[in-house]
DNA sequence: TGCAGTCATGTAACCGGTTACGGACGGTCT
DNA sequence: AGACCGTCCGTAACCGGTTACATGACTGCA
């Protein structure tokens, strides 16, 4: 058996397809008896309305492409958990496209999208914005998170990396730390690059005349404990530690414990996103809201896709500090709060 | 400038439609320098194919459905990885729709996909089988995950949930454990259910004499730190926990160290899935690979679309049991794998 | 020269919906 | 009776591709 098709309804029920059409999607001009009828016949042959010929026809498709890096575990999780609340709240399907590092995937990958979204979500905090601009088709309503650079044509959201690392190392300076190091991210990655930005600015305002210190990292747990060790062989005077994200922030906590040095009384932790690890960890941290993210992405697009008018088109994510065990000693908790 | 169209195309390159069609999709029977000026002509006009049109007139979308109840972090995660990371191999989006625990939104869900979608996965460990077998447009394919029963004319991947408890139970009692509480997942729940099941027949098996203990909870790590306080107020000679799954053995491992008691010398605690945070937490777990069945559900679902015939219906994935330090003393690791 | 066969191309039907337009019908008002 | 209106419904065009079939040009061969 065939899938049945509005004809065969029509037939069925002995009327024209435009009266099938009419009855179930409920316009007002239609007999209540024809519409009984039609309804009948559509329930006797299981009748489906076909999506992609609706979409069609219709030019309209009520899915949002998502184009995102192969990202990891809980930032994947939560952002597309986030998107998907609000897009299923809003009527929207979400059609899903890793974009893995290959790079030209890319361009494929949104081609392919066309005609069967209506709006698209791109995150690529990787990706050279003109590439982006000649892959996105123009006439596609795209939102981009994380995007290396403000593209002032498309409308974005981002996390404000600087101000949460401005916070970070204003708290640890607060607690008492004065040679800080900073774990960094992939140079290519432009969260990374704003962090480490901000730690800079942080340390020239909070820590005037000392230096920073930089161990480059890639956002693995290796390179947290890589940085541990490099610790651990020639100290440097480190009595503190931001690191781009938890993951490294977490490998570093955990090769520094098992190497017998206390956290936080000889070295103080601080990391980026909070990831749920974190609070068993007890790691302080910046903590990003990602489903959050996801969430006011999908409903900005909406909301264009619909016809409102954005007032701002670069929107920043706010991180807020979250104190822990890293930087605090059992029951001082509070005390960070008033440091500096 | 509204998007340009295959008409637009072929009256640029002064052909018809059917030139540029069989142009752009490489089919042989077109001169080459037809298929220059085709070319030519699509790459002025920025012309993108229509995915919608082209999937309506090949009644083919290469797009597979993937319809989830609204779970937590890490298995959501990774499985939707799994599934993209496989998908995007084989060619093929994912059409992302979470169907929230109302319930009647699982019908909605799946008639929307019917057009867009070449075959469907779903997750429903909660979902009665009658209901989805009649939600299901028949002619669909459909590869069921964790679905509550094996319904014997789908498809399906399900993990042996009996077995690793099984396994974990045998351990706990192969490290000396005797008095060995379950604190259980939600009813509704097939793989709590199945989990539960394992470790009645276990205890029956490798503790015989010994009755068990049941303590009711619901997958979250509240439920684990509940069963932990009720264990401090009454001990009632408990000296080994399963959780049917790792948040709640986190709940109850937190909260018992909190008070004092020692883990695993005076309580074992064994969870259920491996979520990254066991690793850190040093908790012994039953792993299961969920990227993994993720991409085995697409690989499975697609050999089908492609006419592969199956021989196994049903099949089940076998947890692993990872032994660390909650079962086991710092350096007493491998006497759990002799043990018994 | 005429005919069969090959190749490149165009015409139009089709996928499965939506909807502009117009026709048929019945009622109301002058 | 005739003009006018409103309601319900059917015909057919359309969305943007693919493709069966027809057509015409060209080749090779008798």
């Amino acid at each position: 058996m065939a899938e049945a098709t509005i004809r065969d309804v029509a037939r069925r029920a002995k009327v024209s397809v435009a009266s099938v059409s009419r009855a179930l999607n409920g316009l007002n001009n239609v007999r209540q008896a024809t519409r009984d009828r039609v309804i009948a016949a559509a329930n006797e042959l299981g009748y489906v309305p076909h999506a992609g010929a609706r979409s069609l026809s219709l030019s309209r498709a009520n899915a949002l492409g998502v184009v995102l890096p192969d990202l990891h575990g809980e930032f994947f999780s939560e952002l597309v958990r986030g998107m998907d609340r609000e897009a299923s709240r809003r009527g929207y399907f979400l059609l899903l496209s890793n974009m893995h590092a290959e790079g030209d995937q890319a361009p494929t990958a949104l081609r392919a999208m066309h005609g069967r979204v209506d709006g698209i979500l791109v995150m690529a905090p990787h990706v050279p914005p003109e590439m982006l601009e000649q892959a996105l088709p123009s006439t596609l309503p795209a939102l981009l998170i994380n995007a290396p650079v403000e593209v002032p044509t498309r409308p974005s959201i981002r996390i404000d990396n600087e101000a949460g690392a401005q916070a970070a190392i204003r708290h640890l300076v607060g607690i008492g730390c004065r040679r800080i190091l900073h774990i960094a991210g992939p140079e290519e990655n432009i969260d990374a690059r704003e962090r480490a930005e901000g730690y800079f600015k942080a340390m020239a305002r909070y820590a005037p005349g000392i230096e920073p210190l930089l161990f480059p990292g890639n956002f693995e747990e290796e390179a947290g404990e890589a940085a541990a060790r490099d610790m651990l062989s020639d100290r440097r005077g480190v009595d503190g530690v931001f690191a781009a994200n938890d993951m490294m922030a977490i490998g570093c906590l955990q090769t520094l414990r098992a190497a017998g040095v206390q956290v936080p009384d000889e070295v103080a932790i601080a990391g980026f996103d909070d990831v749920p690890m974190a609070r068993y960890l007890s790691l302080t941290t910046c903590r990003v809201r990602i489903a959050e993210i996801g969430e006011r992405a999908v409903a900005r697009l909406v909301d264009r896709l619909e016809g409102k008018i954005e007032r701002v088109l670069n929107e920043r994510h706010q991180p807020e500090l979250v104190v822990r065990g890293t930087t605090a000693g059992a029951n001082s908790d509070e005390m960070a709060e008033h440091g500096l």
